[in-house]
RNA sequence: UCCCCGAUGGUGUAAUGGUAACACACCGGUUUUUGGUGCCGUUUUUCCAGGUUCGAGUCCUGGUCGGGGAACCA
């Protein structure tokens, strides 16, 4: 169990803490509390692995719970959506799934509550008149004029703001707290107020709605939870959070924040990513160039590697801004060990075995995974006619050139070594085939050349090669900062998605599946396309490079 | 202008009054039938000024800089 001392974060150390002392009876229950407003991010995934992670590192419940107070941006849409990408991440919420919509005639009674103990009115101002008595930062601001209503008047009107015989922004329900108050939130926020919009669970049964603030730590108190974690721009809010639970005697559910997760050359708002989709930028929620969950997910990425990369980011209350390069390591670093190793040939010219006898193949045997012997060997087919990738052809080179050109040598991957012989030119200058003679007992493992050619080229026999269409994606944002100036849109990469055809793939991969992620040898790491692949007409999203040490 | 929070290599995160470390990135070497992986190594760090202390990244005071805060959003 023992693992090395990690060092603890500031929110394991309080965890620790308070276990020590007895607090929530030695519980650590915590909950996931997204609006479902959108689709989930990677700036989600570490809030995910956060509070999961917490409970079940300390023998804890979490809940799932949609705070959906907001009916007008919220549908069963992002519900579902949410449900999948969480549980695709690898956890369960096995302190139950819930709605903050569940705890609406409780939420109300609570409200009744604190309208008896005079702690809350009914104004009748508009939104307008109630801003400007906020006052500002520094400034008091000024009582509202229906602040001294009585309990019972209030009730009165709030069961008429319930029965929907009010109409929209006629009245809200506030707090009753102190409207001279250093944080702005305490002055009389407004708690309740008035939409006839339809809810995705509760239909038309409320007209009224509960704010955020009169919620959330409402609903970690009925869910008896004892560490709410939550994003830094939560910290001004603590004090009501905590206001409420006293003034209502409920269960002392207790918040803590941590710094949410940016990273570079990304943006991480709802809002903004919505505009990416609405104005047809990218492919809907799950683009591979999205950094949403479902993106990353059909881009390639496995759970694992978000895992690990939520890990790695740690946990603190420092604004921070992580490299994407850090993304990419976690992800080459799992796949590394667990993906299957297949060559396919991108951008496709021909290649000749000259002295290879016509019309004649073997099978060649290739290890699967040079890093687990346990993933076995395969047969692959060679011949005299191969693809071979265009980049790998050069007629001028340097001696820091390690693969084929004239009057060089290279190994084919687990097949034979080969001699320049010629080449051929269509008449713009392009290389259109290179031709070679291979050495007979070079044969890959039964090598007794003596030949030591530097450069290890993938290939594939032209005869049995599949047809691919493959996706390259690079970064959707060529700024490292796109919301730094200006409109994000203007950061825009246009070069993010490259469409190849016409690629040629050896054939073990008809049978690949989608949830495979492969390494084309020398090339990077490829899963099948969720939406686009087709049995017999495969497309490939390639989820991440190869790191590239070649400085030529 | 007031309140809250933060400040450690390029980027993150640790060090809980006692030798500033780990990861990613970068650079170099080595291994390699992937210019991948692995292995070895180099470079670079405590915002400023005072104070407490034998000793301060850590505690105290003041400042500077950065983030958040005046939605009938969450």
């Amino acid at each position: 169990m023992e693992g090395e001392a990690r060092a603890l974060n500031f929110i394991e150390q309080k965890i620790e803490a308070d276990i020590a002392a007895g607090k929530h009876g030695g519980r650590v229950h915590t909950r996931f509390p997204p609006e479902p407003n959108g689709y989930l991010h990677i700036g989600h995934a570490k809030a995910i692995c956060v509070s999961f992670g917490l409970a079940q590192q300390y023998g804890g419940k979490t809940n799932l719970r949609f705070d959906d107070t907001n009916p007008e941006k919220e549908s069963v849409e992002y519900v579902n959506a949410i449900r999948e990408d969480i549980a695709w991440l690898g956890f369960e919420w096995n302190g139950g799934e819930y709605y903050t919509s569940d705890y609406f005639q409780q939420l109300f009674d609570y409200a009744c509550d604190l309208i008896g103990k005079g702690l809350a009115y009914i104004d009748d101002q508009t939104a307008e008149q109630i801003a400007s008595q906020k006052g500002a930062p520094g400034t008091p601001g000024i009582n509202s004029p229906f602040r001294e209503r009585s309990p019972e008047e209030n009730r009165r009107l709030f069961e008429e703001m319930k029965a929907g015989q009010c109409k929209e922004g006629e009245r809200v329900l506030r707090a009753k707290i102190d409207m001279a108050h250093d944080n702005m939130l305490m002055r009389d926020p407004v708690i309740y107020r008035i939409k006839f919009v339809d809810h995705h669970r509760t239909g038309n049964d409320w007209v009224i709605y509960p704010m955020y603030d009169f919620a959330h730590g409402q609903s970690d108190s009925i869910e008896r939870i004892s560490h709410s974690l939550c994003s830094l721009e939560f910290e001004n809010h603590r004090p009501l959070y905590n206001w409420f639970i006293q003034a209502l005697g409920i269960y002392p559910s207790e918040q803590t924040e941590f710094a949410r997760l940016n990273l570079n050359y990304t943006i991480m708002s709802k809002r903004k990513l919505l505009r990416l989709v609405e104005e047809g930028v990218v492919d809907g929620w799950d683009d591979p160039r999205m950094p949403t969950i479902s993106g990353l997910r059909r881009r390639g990425y496995t759970p694992e590697s978000i895992r690990v990369f939520a890990d790695r980011v740690g946990v603190a209350k420092r604004n921070n801004t992580i490299d994407v390069s850090l993304l990419e390591w976690s992800l080459r670093d799992d796949l590394n060990r667990r993906a299957p190793r297949v060559m396919a040939v991108l951008n496709p010219i021909r290649l000749r075995v000259l002295n290879y006898p016509e019309g004649e193949t073997e099978m060649l045997t290739t290890v699967n995974n040079p890093e687990d012997e346990s993933a076995g060997t395969r047969e692959i087919p060679f011949g005299r006619e191969l693809w071979m990738e265009a980049d790998d052809f050069r007629v001028e080179v340097n001696k820091k050139w390690f693969r084929l050109a004239p009057g060089r040598t290279v190994r084919l991957k687990s097949a034979y070594i080969v001699e320049y012989a010629d080449h051929v030119e269509d008449e713009h200058g392009n290389v259109t085939e290179v031709h070679v003679n291979y050495i007979p007992n070079s044969r890959s493992g039964q090598d007794t050349s003596g030949v030591k050619p530097k450069g290890t080229l993938h290939w594939v026999a032209a005869g049995q090669a599949d047809e691919a269409e493959v996706r390259l994606y690079d970064r959707l944002f060529r700024e490292a900062s796109p919301e730094a100036d200006g409109d994000f849109m203007d950061a825009l990469n246009p070069n993010s998605l490259e469409v190849l055809k016409g690629c040629k793939v050896e054939p073990s991969l008809a049978q690949a599946e989608v949830g495979t992620v492969f390494q084309f040898t020398r090339l990077g790491y490829f899963t099948l396309d969720s939406k686009y692949s087709k049995p017999g007409s495969p497309v490939f999203n390639r989820a991440v490079t190869l790191k590239d040490g070649w400085k030529g």
